[in-house]
This record gives structure tokens, C-alpha cells and sequence, in this order.
DNA sequence: AAATAGTTAATAATGATTCTAAATTGTATG
DNA sequence: CATACAATTTAGAATCATTATTAACTATTT
């Protein structure tokens, strides 16, 4: 679990001033023992359970987005009325359970290797994301 | 290019009362000689377009959407402020062009065969969609 | 300590999508 | 065909996640 002090240095380092609001939300993110998914109201409501200041939630947005740019969190695709995010920057691929319309991460070890043969000219591949959708076995 | 009394069997075949506007967004959608990818407002230019009437947007949100359930179309999952849908409904994937906000078909042959090999208890797979990000080469 | 650029926050604006309720239409029935 | 009734369409309002605006605040540099 790192400190507010390691937070700092890593803002710092990303040409992100150090506010507290940054580094509150480093903390919210960064300092659970396991990755996870989330949405920005997701967040926000943590925030609030956890903290004592408020962060606006502009601040929240803006925050979250110089952070995925800076690659401390990826950018989920799925078709839902909100964005997804996930503090596991690994690559790796999701399930998305349609009823609790939650994340689970599906490791690169939990299917065989994806390949993909075709390519478009003028184009590089940029990401490879395999969405898995899951629901109640009835 | 089916007729329009194919799509007025097609209609009263899924329960669905074939309306004028119903059959005009079968005609834009299935005479193509090719499958394609479409968000609302895509689709709702082509019919102005194409058309001697004028479709409310509502009625186009309805249709696409009953479609969509009835298997006339499938959704799309990737992060945009707009939802494409395909009336390609073969098991397929796609590239998405980062610049061009477009999709283009990734056939299975396009890809080695992806196998799941992760289960979530209680849960079964309802799809597996691919999604490649793609973005100029520069 | 002052200057400066970066950041926050309240609030407004945006825009895709959904909702509402009244008018219209398709279909079944006599 | 005429009538009845449910399904559908429509314009416009409402919703809601996200982005824009901009004045106040703050971190950093000089
Ligand atoms: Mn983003
Ligand atoms: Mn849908
Ligand atoms: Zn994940
Ligand atoms: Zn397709």
C-alpha cells in the first residue's frame, strides 16, 4: 500500500500537479489490495465513504481521464449507459455479467492466445479486447 | 432485394405490425448489397435520403430496437457517445477505426478461434465479441 | 512574497436516448 | 364496408452521463 508521499512523486513525475484531490483519489484507487472495476459514480460514492473533503465531481472526470491518458487506468468497451474503468493496466480481457452489470477480469491464462490474421492497410492495431458476456444460467 | 412483401411477412412473422415506417427501415437496412454498421443517426440520414417520408426518431429508436431483439440486428460493444449497431448478425468481430469512428467486419477466418477456458459459476456465455482498435499508421 | 500557470468546483450546456400522451393506423370482427 | 381496439407513431419533454465554462483557489517558480 503506498503512501501519499510515493502518490506525490508519481504525480509529480506525470507533469500532474499533486492536489489533493489527486491524491485522494490515488488512494481510493490505488491502495486497494485487489484491482477493480468502476464507473465514475462508482467512485465518487467511495470517495465520499472514504473521505473527509468532497471532490466535485467535474474534478472526478477530469482527474480520471489524465490518468487514463498517463496509463494508470484503461478504458473498458462496453455498451452501457455508463464508461467502465479499471485500475488493472495489465493486458487482459473482461466478462461483463449483464444482471449485476459488473467487470470480471479474464486473464490473458483464461483463453488461447488471440490472433488476428486480417489487417487493415494503413492501419496499426492499437488494442485487442475480448468482452465475454455473461448471464444467469436458468 | 427482397420485396416489399417479404418484409411484411418478415414483420407479421415476429409479431411486429408491418407500418409503413417499419417496412421503409427494412428497405434501407436489408436491400443493400452489403451488411453494414450504422449508429441512429447514420440511419436516420439514409432514410431522409432515401425516403419520400420522414420517420420520427422515436419511431427509428422503436424499430432498431425491436429489431435488435428480434435478431434482425445486433448491438455493438465499444466505448462512443453513440451505439453502432450491424446488420451483419453472423458470429463475427470487428476493428474499429479510431479515426473514422467506423467499423469494419473481422470474419472468424480474420482470427485464430477464441476459446473461453474460464467459467464463472452460475453463469453461462450469452457472446463473445472481439474488438480491435485500429488508428492510423503515422 | 508576488507572479504565473495549473487546478478545482459550481453550474450550465450538450447530446444521445428514453418517456409521455395524444393522434393515427393496422387488424379483427360483425 | 363499418366499428372497435390494441398497437404504433409522433412531437416534444425529460433524463442523465458527460463536457464546457469560468471565477476562485493553489502549487510552483522566481
Ligand atoms: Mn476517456
Ligand atoms: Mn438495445
Ligand atoms: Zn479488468
Ligand atoms: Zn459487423
Amino acid at each position: 500500500m503506498p503512501s501519499s508521499i510515493e502518490y506525490i512523486e508519481k504525480l509529480r513525475k506525470s507533469n500532474l500537479r499533486p492536489t489533493k484531490q489527486r491524491i485522494k483519489i490515488c488512494e481510493v484507487l490505488f491502495n486497494a489490495d485487489k484491482t477493480f472495476h468502476f464507473t465514475i459514480s462508482d467512485l465518487a460514492k467511495m470517495i465520499e465513504v472514504n473521505a473527509n473533503q468532497k471532490i466535485s465531481l467535474a474534478t472526478v472526470y477530469n482527474t480520471i481521464h489524465a490518468f487514463e491518458k498517463k496509463g494508470y487506468l484503461k478504458e473498458i468497451a462496453i455498451n452501457s449507459s455508463q464508461t467502465y474503468f479499471d485500475t488493472n493496466t495489465s493486458n487482459h480481457h473482461h466478462f461483463f455479467d449483464e444482471k449485476e452489470k459488473e467487470l470480471i477480469d479474464l486473464e490473458n491464462d483464461g483463453l488461447d492466445p488471440i490472433n488476428i490474421k486480417k489487417n487493415i492497410p494503413g492501419k496499426i492495431i492499437k488494442s485487442v479486447e475480448v468482452l465475454v458476456k455473461v448471464d444467469v444460467d436458468k
